[in-house]
RNA sequence: GCGCCCGUAGCUCAGCUGGAUAGAGCAAUGGCCUUCGAAGCCAUGGGUCGUCCGUUCGAAUCGGACCGGGCGUACCA
């Protein structure tokens, strides 16, 4: 039984207990909301509730008369040492140590399950994320989308969910057709149309396809040659760094989907006109300059009538839209989320407007919303745009990150943090000058030593042939031996986990997890650092070990509560860090660090 | 104009389903390595939580008005 749930119900105990003795009224207790949480002071107690202050009005008693009460009541629990009123009411409790100490076990005992749910328990959920223009590499800008999916869909699945990761490839339409007469132009030599593509990958791209494809690019089918040219950038032009694909760069943040979801297949199965069919039956559809719309249902305030079809009969990406929604409603999903930029807001409630005018349930259909992402460089906007070819891929950013730090995977590890370490609702400034420069200044390092630490200190025990008991089950480990006062606070930290998963999941931020990573890696180099001051390491010390006899002085009982601890923490601690796809090292060189200017630089200066 | 998001320390951000003296990282200053990993630890300084009004025993948190910023309000996607 979790910790929470103990002292809940030792207090739910303590208030039957008072009911009885005809100190509370029972209808005052009955349905009443009251919370139990962390105090912000550690002098607080472990834990405090607002019990009494809650029902301070129906029982017509004040607030701290009930609190004195409660507090007596509480002396018989046997989680709760002490309990103290305090402040306007509030009852503030001391938990026995024991209780920390089980958690340790319960920890230990879910192994690589805890802090998650039983699996698929929960919704069935499509999960639609980055789905950015494939006429582009993947952009920094989008790997805030990505980041954020990815880790929801970890979320997600950790709280017992079944997630479909899907992309939607909008390979048709305007901006694909750009994009092919784009890339025959550089393949022919000649300037760009106009709001054409003039990236450097456009001309490889079209290099490239002159070996692979040249009936294509020679033809004159534009669809056709759209379709490769799309192919191309998902899969990415072997070898080449500027075409990496959109897949392979993804996979590198380490962002996987299910689907792959052709927008052009729509149109193939004939699903958009079956879809307006539908809505004009409804009488849902507006005729109007030439062109057609789609009426906002009667009622709804939020939006105005869409174009579906163009004055020159053409589809608008609006209709596929709605055929795309219906399509994954149809294949059976509880839920349909989808990750959107900010930009991307108006578009909720046309999606939703949609839904109900099929006779659809409009309302699973959730939007995940996050602010831009702002480049800029050195401090100075820069504008980003993928037609124009001046935008920051993610690759070029991993790689520089990746070679500072020694480590492939160390760019995804620092990107990810750097997306995943702020809420959804903040804007983003992404400065490149100074993500480069500064690359290894990224908190995640630290949070990744931290992990590597603990697993250090695992090895070193195996080295004096000590084993944490918790590899090998408990037995005979004796957890009282944890005593310290930042054990038992870290114990109580590690507690906080599942709640703090289901929470995480539940509002769809993954920032709680990242900033919980960080507490718990402060916390333990912090107690790390004092108790090597203190004189009371974990491990006997190789002069210590030198002497013999030296076991019989040696507490280890202690140690071995220790290892098992510190099993605990590296597992939570695991298991947080695979919630936000961030790795943990076993271990971690420094990087070797740079020489020191002009040290052994007589020669010429750089950059004259 | 209307709609969504934001305004918290010098900077970047947590905290916002109401709780006690508002937190972290970076930056600044001063300490701490002869053995378990110093990418670290300890300490100090730094805040009218944009402004005003309201609700409440209690407001950074809820409501309203205003100020400032971002985004949207396409027959672009």
């Amino acid at each position: 039984m979790s910790l929470a749930v103990r002292v809940r119900s030792a207090i739910t105990a303590a208030l039957d207990a008072m009911v009885r003795a005809g100190d509370l009224a029972a209808d005052a207790v009955e349905g009443s909301t009251w919370v139990l949480e962390r105090p912000k002071r550690p002098e607080h107690g472990d834990l405090a509730t607002n019990v009494a202050m809650a029902l301070a009005k129906r029982a017509g008693q004040p607030p701290r008369a009930i609190a004195e009460k409660l507090a007596r009541a509480l002396a018989e629990s046997d989680v709760i040492a002490a309990a103290e009123v305090a402040g306007p009411g509030f009852v503030n409790l001391r938990l026995h140590p024991r209780v920390f100490q089980d958690e340790i076990q319960e920890v230990l005992r879910a192994g690589a399950g805890w802090g998650r749910a039983p699996a698929a328990t929960g919704e069935r959920i499509d999960l639609e994320f980055v789905s950015a223009n494939p006429t582009g590499p993947v952009t920094v800008a989008s790997g805030r989308n990505a980041v954020l999916g990815d880790a929801v869909g970890r979320l997600l699945e950790a709280t017992g969910h079944r997630v479909t990761r899907e992309y939607y490839i909008n390979d048709r339409g305007n901006q694909v057709r750009k994009f092919a007469e784009s890339v025959r132009a550089a393949a022919t030599g000649k300037a760009p149309p106009e709001d054409g593509y003039k990236g450097a990958y456009v001309i490889e791209l079209a290099g490239w396809l002159r070996g692979a494809e040249p009936a294509l690019l020679d033809g004159d089918d534009v669809d056709a040659l759209g379709r490769a040219c799309v192919t191309w950038m998902l899969r990415g032009v072997p070898g080449s760094r500027t075409l990496p694909g959109i897949r392979p760069s993804l996979a590198d943040l380490r962002v996987h989907f299910d689907v792959w979801f052709s927008e052009e297949s729509l149109y193939r199965w004939g699903a958009v006109p079956a879809v307006m069919r539908q809505l004009e039956q409804g009488g849902h559809l507006l005729r109007k300059d030439g062109a057609l719309f789609f009426q906002a249902p009667e009622g709804s305030v939020e939006d105005k009538d869409r174009v579906v079809r163009k004055s020159d009969g053409t589809w608008a990406y609006f209709a596929s839209d709605v055929a795309y929604f219906a399509d994954k409603i149809a294949r059976g999903y509880d839920r349909l989320i989808a990750v959107l930029g900010a930009d991307h807001h108006g578009y909720v409630a046309r999606v939703r407007n949609a839904l109900s005018a099929l006779g659809l349930p409009p309302d699973r259909f959730e939007a995940l919303l996050y602010q831009l992402v702002f480049i800029t460089k050195g401090g100075e906007a820069v504008k980003s745009s993928k037609r124009a070819g001046n935008f920051v891929t993610i690759d070029e950013v991993m790689d520089e990150i990746d070679e500072a730090a020694g480590r492939k995977g160390a760019g995804a590890d620092a990107l990810r943090f750097f997306f995943l370490s702020r809420s959804a609702n903040s804007n983003v400034e992404f400065d490149i000058e100074l993500a480069k420069k500064k690359s290894l200044d990224n908190p995640v390092f630290y949070v990744q030593y931290g992990y590597a630490r603990l697993c250090s200190i695992h090895r070193k025990a195996r080295t004096i042939g000590l084993v944490a008991p918790a590899r090998a089950g408990l037995s005979g480990t004796d957890l009282a031996k944890l005593v310290h006062p930042d054990e038992l606070a870290i114990a109580h930290k590690l507690a906080d986990f599942p709640e703090l998963v289901a929470e995480a999941a539940k509002l769809r931020e993954p920032h709680r997890i990242v900033f919980y990573i960080q507490e718990l890696a402060r916390d333990f180099q912090s107690y790390f650092t004092r108790l090597k001051g203190a004189g009371d390491p974990i491990l006997p010390r190789d002069s210590a070990r030198a002497v013999p006899g030296w076991e019989a002085t040696w507490d280890l009982d202690k140690t071995h509560a220790r290892l098992a601890w510190i099993e605990a923490i590296r597992l939570t601690y695991a298991q947080a860090l695979a919630l936000v796809g961030i790795s943990g090292p076993e271990r971690m060189d420094r990087p070797a660090e740079e020489s020191p200017e002009g040290a052994e630089d007589t020669g010429a200066e750089s950059d004259a």
